[in-house]
DNA sequence: ACCCCGCATTAACATGGGTAAATCTTCGGG
DNA sequence: CCCGAAGATTTACCCATGTTAATGCGGGGT
C-alpha cells in the first residue's frame, strides 16, 4: 500500500491531526497527551490482536484503522473502520482484553492513552465525555445500517452504502471535496468490510462504473458521479444518515 | 405473542426486576428513579420508531425488547437484543433522534429516564457510568461477533451463535438453567436477528434437532443439549465470548 | 530492460439460501 | 365442537453470490 490517507490529492486544507487538536473540545491537558502519546505506524501493522490484553484508549490523529474480527478458518470480518479525530475504547466487558483486532489501513499517528490516563483527562474535561458519547452513538448507528445490509441487502446496496459513508464521513473532517476520495483499501478488504468476496466486489464496482453512477481510478480512488443514483441504490437519505453518523462539534 | 419471557418455565428464582434493583451497583437514587419511571408494555409494542425524537435512557426491568433497523421495502434487520438489567441510549450522534426501532419482544416493564434526570443520577452514582460503560462494550462486542457471522458464516454457524449467545446472557442473569430457556420470537424474528428468510430458520433448526444438537419445544423453546458441538457450530470459544460479552457486576 | 508480485479483471461453473405455495399444527373464540 | 388466524414445516425451483482459475497490469527492485 503505497498511499497515505492524509495525503488525499492534495487538496487538504487543514491537518486531520491539527484539526482535531485545535478543536473546541480539547483542552490545555488532552492536547498535551495527544501529543506525548504520539505515535507513528506504517500501513497494516496490526495493533492489538483479538483478546489481547487491553485497557488503554486510542485516538486517531491522521490515516485509517480497520477494527476486524476473524473466523477460525481465517476469514476476516471488517467491523468498522475509524478515521482521523475518532476515539476507540477496544477494551470488552470483561475489562481487560480487547474485542477486536485494530490494524492500520494506511500510515497512521496514533496517541494510545493508558487508562489511568484518560480517567484523569476525562475527569478535567468534561466535554471529552460528551465527545466520547457521540462517538459512541455514531459508530453504533452506522454498525446497524452496515448490519441491515449485511442481512438484507443485494451487493449492490452494500457498496454503495460503504462508499456513501465514507464520503460522508470523510467530507466532514475535509479529508475528501467533490465526493472524491482515496479509499486505502483493496477490493478483498472492501469485500470484508461489506462481506463479500473480491470478486464480487469487483463485478459490483465494475456496474456501478459502467453506469456512470461512480468511477474508480489507479488502485482506488472513487469518485461519486451520481449521488442520487448511488444514495437511491444504498437505500439511504442522506441527510438523515449524516445526522446519525457524524459527531457534532 | 403469547408468552412472557419473565415467565420462563417458572424455573426463575429471583425476579430479574428485583434482582436489578438490588444490585450493588444501584443506589437509592437509583432504585427510587427506576421504581418513578417504570412502565408495563405488553408483547410487540414498538415503543420508538427509527429518527423518532429520544433524549431518554431505557433500563430494562423485565422482558425483552429487539432493536431494528428497516429497509425501505420493509426488510427488518434486528440488530440487537437487549435483556433485563441491561441499560440503552437509543440516541444519536446528532444528539436528538433515535438510531433505532425500539420494540418489546415480551411484555416488559421498563424504565424511561429522561435526559436531565439520567445525567443527575450518572453524577450523583459513579458506578453507574461504570455500569453503562460495560454494557456498551458487551454490546459493541455482541453486535461484532453476529457482524462477523453475517459476513462470513454459514446459515448453522449464525443460528448456533445466535442460540449460544442468548443462553449464556439468559444464564448470567438467572433465566435459564441446564440450558433451557424460552425465546419469545417466532422463526421470522430470529431470521430478522440472523439474517436469514423464516424458512432457512426452519430447515436449519430441524437440522439441528435432527442431529440431537438442541431440541425445540412448542413455539420455541429451546434446549441445548450438545453445547460441545454447537460451540463448535457457531465457532465460538465458550469462556472468551462469555468474558466478552456479559457485563461483570 | 527484465522479472516479480500483488492486485484487478473476467469467465465458467457450483451452491447455499431465497421465494412461493401447499399443508399441517396449535390455539383462542363463539 | 367448529372455525379462522398465525405460525411451523416441507417441497420444488431459482438466482445471487461464492469459487476457481486463467489473464492482465502496473510498480518496484536488481
Amino acid at each position: 500500500m503505497h498511499v497515505e490517507g492524509t495525503e488525499n490529492k492534495g487538496e487538504r486544507v487543514l491537518s486531520p491531526e491539527l484539526e482535531f487538536l485545535t478543536s473546541p473540545t480539547a483542552s490545555c491537558e488532552m492536547r498535551q497527551a495527544l501529543q506525548t502519546r504520539k505515535r507513528e505506524y506504517c500501513a497494516g501493522t496490526i495493533l492489538k490482536v483479538e483478546a489481547e490484553e487491553n485497557t488503554a484508549t486510542y485516538c486517531v490523529l491522521s490515516g485509517w484503522l480497520a477494527l476486524s474480527k476473524s473466523t477460525i478458518d481465517g476469514e476476516r470480518q471488517i467491523i468498522d473502520v475509524i478515521l482521523p479525530g475518532e476515539i476507540l475504547h477496544p477494551t470488552s466487558a470483561d475489562g481487560h482484553s480487547s474485542w477486536i483486532q485494530i490494524e492500520t489501513l494506511s500510515r497512521a499517528s496514533l496517541a494510545v492513552v493508558p487508562r489511568a490516563e484518560w480517567s484523569k483527562l476525562e475527569a478535567t474535561d468534561p466535554t471529552i465525555r460528551k465527545l466520547e458519547a457521540t462517538t459512541i452513538a455514531a459508530s453504533m448507528s452506522r454498525m446497524s445500517e452496515r448490519m441491515l445490509r449485511l442481512g438484507k441487502g443485494t451487493a449492490e446496496s452494500r457498496i454503495a452504502y460503504a462508499l456513501i459513508e465514507l464520503c460522508l464521513r470523510l467530507t466532514a473532517i475535509r479529508q475528501s471535496k467533490n465526493r472524491e476520495y482515496h479509499l486505502p483499501m483493496t477490493q478483498k478488504d472492501l469485500g470484508d468490510f461489506v462481506g463479500l468476496s473480491s470478486v464480487h466486489v469487483c463485478r459490483t464496482l465494475r456496474r456501478l462504473n459502467r453506469n456512470g453512477v461512480i468511477s474508480t481510478m489507479d488502485h482506488m480512488d472513487i469518485r461519486i458521479h451520481d449521488v442520487e443514483t448511488l444514495a437511491h441504490i444504498a437505500e439511504v437519505d442522506l441527510d438523515r444518515l449524516r445526522s446519525e453518523i457524524i459527531s457534532v462539534r
